[in-house]
DNA sequence: CACTAAAACGGAGGCGCCTCCGTTTATTAC
DNA sequence: GTAATAAACGGAGGCGCCTCCGTTTTAGTG
């Protein structure tokens, strides 16, 4: 019932100082959390901590001794997750116009967000304990979609007189959607809807 | 990740239709609730199911097959705490003179809020997953403190141009107020200050 | 009473959680 | 290289969760 030194903990780790970690301790923990990605999209939040220790190759007692509770490890999975979600970003500016960027990233998003619905309850649990983590994602999830639309409205393939917040709010409405079977695909169409309406009157109209 | 049947079913059962019961699971099921209380209380919502059933005298299995999960067995716990602590209001109401029952009757609020607050955490995962159980609760315990101040209003032992809301809402301060060490002694000096205040300039003044 | 069907019991067993501590391994100093 | 030691490993063991099913008890019925 206390203690939360998970966030800056892994700060530090994922990062350069504290104690660098003797090369075998390395190479496990990654081996787990590389595991533990699996695991829970698998069997959702609840998989079993001994499968991936299993599975990792690691005694039970090394995975507890890396992460001390299961909220540790799935706090590092979801961060480790959603870096990956802001890298895409960068990447998909490199390889598309940026109009087309953007519509990829969100309806990445999209895809993210989907597999984590039936999680939700759990995963809340885990987000309202760390208000940090919530905090933390946010603010990155923020910033790569600002990116994307700031470099879109800049080459005038989205119309000028939107803003990456009024984008963000219109996600928000698709996030807080109601969770039902159809989710996904509507959240989909949305996106496209959205993009049309950014398109719609823009500099370098198609 | 389903299935809410809770609320209706305690219902059903603490009154009078559905399945009279055997005479036996009747007996246990009471059993049960008894020492689960007293268990609760002990070791925290986490306390162990089967030292429940063990003490209780019952199989494991009898212990499942009356609350299928923990959290059955939790909201059975709590509302009958609460009912405890509304029929109180009344048995104060007999006793003692209209305004001396309700602060007694706000002193054993805080006493009741004083012991879940440990709790917190995990009894707001059940208030909030199983959203009648919440309102369904706040709906009673309004209803007890607005007999107690309509009732010293009206003989005049408090002022009149409060009514129930005003009071409840200084409850909720109460309630809200974070969790330090302090929390319990803090909690009944104001409820002291907020009857001084409640009594003076009361038409009956003393 | 005796009988029977339905209801309830209870605990063994399989699994997961987590701790503890004897054993192994990487690193550092010589 | 070797020795020393701090760091890391890993799994046995104890406990709790929950299910499943053979056994027991109750409540009717004649």
């Amino acid at each position: 019932m206390a203690s939360e030194p998970s966030a800056i903990a892994e700060q530090k780790a994922e990062a350069v100082d504290a104690k660098p970690l003797r090369a075998d301790a390395r190479r496990n923990r990654d081996r787990l959390v590389e595991v533990a990605v699996s695991v829970f999209a698998e069997r959702g939040i609840d998989g079993s901590l001994e499968e991936i220790a299993r599975r990792a190759g690691v005694g039970i007692g090394t995975l507890y001794r890396h992460f001390p509770t299961r909220e540790h490890l799935v706090e590092v999975v979801y961060r480790r997750e959603v870096e990956a979600l802001c890298a895409a970003a960068g990447e998909l500016a490199q390889k598309h116009p940026s109009d087309v960027a953007l519509e990829q990233w969100m309806q990445r998003f999209v895809d993210y967000i989907a597999t984590k619905r039936g999680l939700a309850t759990s995963l809340r649990i885990v987000l309202t304990t760390n208000s940090t983590l919530f905090s933390d994602t946010f603010g990155r999830v923020s910033q790569a979609l600002r990116r994307l639309v700031e470099a879109a409205v800049a080459d005038g393939t989205i119309r000028g007189d939107v803003d990456a917040s009024d984008v963000l709010h219109a996600l928000g409405g698709i996030y807080s959607a109601p969770d039902t079977p159809e989710w996904r695909d509507r959240s989909r169409r949305l996106v496209k809807l959205l993009m049309d309406g950014l398109r719609f009157g823009a500099a370098k109209a198609q």
